[in-house]
RNA sequence: GGCGGGAUAGCUCAGCUGGUUAGAGCGCAGGACUCAUAAUCCUGAGGUCGAGAGUUCAAGUCUCUCUCCCGCUACCA
């Protein structure tokens, strides 16, 4: 049994993500710890809300909240929206925790004393109106190189040009709209990671397992210099900056930046949840206090590649001690609606909480791991979901378990047939059977989610198929024993697809499940080799045919969605 | 500008280290069946694999050039 350490990356606080957060991170990561669950792998699968940074104080500031308070709301939020998605996190914490805290202000003092942090002076913007110091993009005003009106201190959107928030022409606070800024000293804190290039050079090129796309990325950033990194700011939301184990003068109004908590979050929240369920933390992170054995997984979108390939690693390795490190990654690349990108600012799109208001979780779950943006940016259609739905699920799953449920309820009086001898059409499916079960299994391990998808619905289809070979429709007038294989064999592969489809849409896979009365200890991952697969379900076991699994949606529907959420 | 990813049947996409008639799903057409959510099963129509050149006995599959999309470019997560 190995022993799986998954995180996924962290959704950011403010307000309920969108379907596109959730296809490039949760739920990926979410299915592959189904899956490793069901092969008999000890599995740890850890999320948590990051909650620090000027978009979080300024959502709370817009929502007329206390920041802890906007937080605390919006934590529970995710938390409830997620668990409604099914994503079986086994503890989804907060980087605003404590134990955050204290592995941060750790991770940083280890650092210093390893002479890989300065303190250093810089220049910024304070807005007297706004009583703070601005960020960058906080920053506008008019651009020096084209005129631009509303140019962002660190770029121009216009031109393109990069700025600093000095070169603008009469800035002013996008906060407050206050012109009243100026130039102040401020102290902070250096990360210096370009002494650590060498040592991240040598990691990255030891892993050979990375994705294409994910290895380029950190080349990218190696080759270009890795820049030292300013890791405090002037804020008064975060995580306070210590010296000693006590506040650290001259920075009583400053925390760390938010990239520099936030993937030390993960390695926080498996702590809470070792605090809240009596478990060891240490054994999951630690090299040297067990987690040795431990396959870290991690999950997330394109644009934090470099995070955790570069700058967390830098964290990691530059402290010296025997942190875990990710040892397989896999980038998502982004979820599209109708050419543009979903936002969470601009509300565009569909988010998690209005998608649960239109279908049940196992509808989105299907469609986003089966056209999972893997290869590139994938579009989002009302047309393209409609169409999968209908048929993987309604037609080609649903149909199948009920036509063999109804058909053995209204023959067999709802019974596992005993009688008969399998013939041709079983060997045929049993053959058929190993070699996509083996197939199947080898794209789950390697996290080939859309193959991983389509060969779930091979194997779905393959069943209708048999189907049509065994007929036991057409025996039954003749040769009722004949009929009964074919009945026997079809509720132990509606068995059988409900458990291969447990990773993907676990809330179907069990009701059907619970209907053919399969125990929990008997819907684990199967075996292609093994030879009872279609002899699993008791002979004379009860069933109940179940509901109806999927309604199909209706060209109606399609189109007040498209009319409720702007799709076109 | 730099870096990276795409461009394959009407649509969405597979095609690993180059090698028999380029594949799948959807859609479409015809047929079969009737247990089932008018579901399912079979068959078919054929795309100069973005353009051009090159390497090779042999190229979507390698090299170069070009065109068109898209993403990233570090204090926005």
């Amino acid at each position: 049994m190995a022993r799986i350490l998954i995180t996924s990356a962290l959704p950011y606080i403010n307000g309920i993500k969108h379907l596109g957060n959730l296809a490039g991170s949760m739920l990926p990561a979410d299915v592959y710890a189904r899956f490793q669950r069901m092969r008999g792998h000890e599995v740890l699968y850890i999320c948590a809300t990051d909650e620090h940074g000027t978009p979080a104080e300024l959502a709370a500031a817009a929502a007329g909240q206390d920041v802890r308070a906007y937080c605390d709301e919006q934590h529970v939020l995710q938390k409830e929206i997620g668990e409604r998605f099914a994503l079986s996190w086994d503890y989804f914490g907060r980087t605003s925790s404590p134990e955050n805290a204290k592995l941060t202000q750790h991770f940083a003092e280890v650092l210093e004393a390893n002479g890989l942090i300065a303190e250093i002076v810089e220049k910024q913007i304070y807005s007297k109106a706004d009583t703070r110091f601005l960020p960058d993009r906080y920053v506008e005003g008019t651009c020096p190189n084209c005129g631009f009106e509303k140019a962002r201190g660190d770029q121009c959107d216009n031109c393109g040009k990069l700025l600093e928030p000095t070169d603008l022409i009469e800035p002013y606070s996008t906060i407050s709209g206050s012109r009243d800024l100026e130039v102040r000293d401020t102290r902070h804190l250096q990360l210096k990671q370009s002494q650590m290039e060498p040592r991240l050079r040598q990691w990255v090129d030891e892993a050979t397992s990375w994705p294409q796309l994910a290895r380029s990325i950190a080349y990218k950033w190696l080759d270009e210099g890795l820049r030292d990194r300013t890791i405090t700011r002037d804020l008064s939301w975060g995580v306070k900056v210590t010296k000693d184990g006590g506040p650290r003068e001259g920075f009583e109004d400053k925390v760390f930046y938010v990239w520099f908590d936030a993937p030390i979050g993960y390695i926080a929240a498996t702590a809470e949840w070792a605090k809240a369920t009596g478990n060891d933390w240490e054994r999951w992170w630690r090299t040297d206090k067990g987690a040795g054995d431990v396959s870290y997984v991690q999950f997330m979108g394109k644009d934090n590649v470099a995070f955790h390939t570069v700058s967390f690693p830098a964290t990691i390795l530059g402290s010296e001690e025997p942190w875990k490190l990710v040892d397989r990654l896999k980038a998502f690349n982004w979820l599209n609606w109708y050419g543009g990108k979903f936002s969470t600012s601009s509300k565009r799109g569909v988010f998690m909480d209005s998608a649960l208001e239109l279908l049940p979780s196992d509808y989105w779950r299907w469609y986003l791991t089966s056209n999972a943006p893997e290869g590139s940016d994938t579009q989002f259609t009302w047309e393209s979901f409609q169409g999968v739905i209908n048929s993987d699920l309604a037609n080609v799953l649903g149909n199948f378990v009920n036509r063999i449920t109804k058909y053995c309820a209204a023959k067999f009086e709802g019974q596992v047939p005993a009688a008969g001898t399998p013939g041709e059409a079983e060997a045929w499916i049993a053959s058929e059977l190993s070699e996509r079960l083996k197939a199947l299994t080898a794209h789950y391990e390697a996290m080939e989610y859309r193959k991983a998808a389509a060969e779930t619905r091979a194997i779905w289809a393959a069943g209708n198929e048999y189907l049509t070979k065994a007929e036991p429709w057409v025996k039954y007038k003749s040769d009722v024993d004949a009929a009964a294989v074919g009945v026997r064999t079809g509720l132990n592969l509606a068995a059988l697809f409900a458990i291969i489809a447990q990773p993907i849409i676990p809330d179907t896979a069990g009701k059907v499940l619970g209907a053919l009365g399969v125990p929990d200890d008997r819907r684990s991952w199967p075996d292609w080799q093994d030879k009872t697969l279609l002899d699993a379900l008791p002979q004379g076991h009860a069933i109940t045919p179940p509901e109806v699994l999927f309604a199909k949606i209706e060209d109606a529907s399609v189109e007040e969605w498209k009319e409720r959420f702007g799709g076109e």
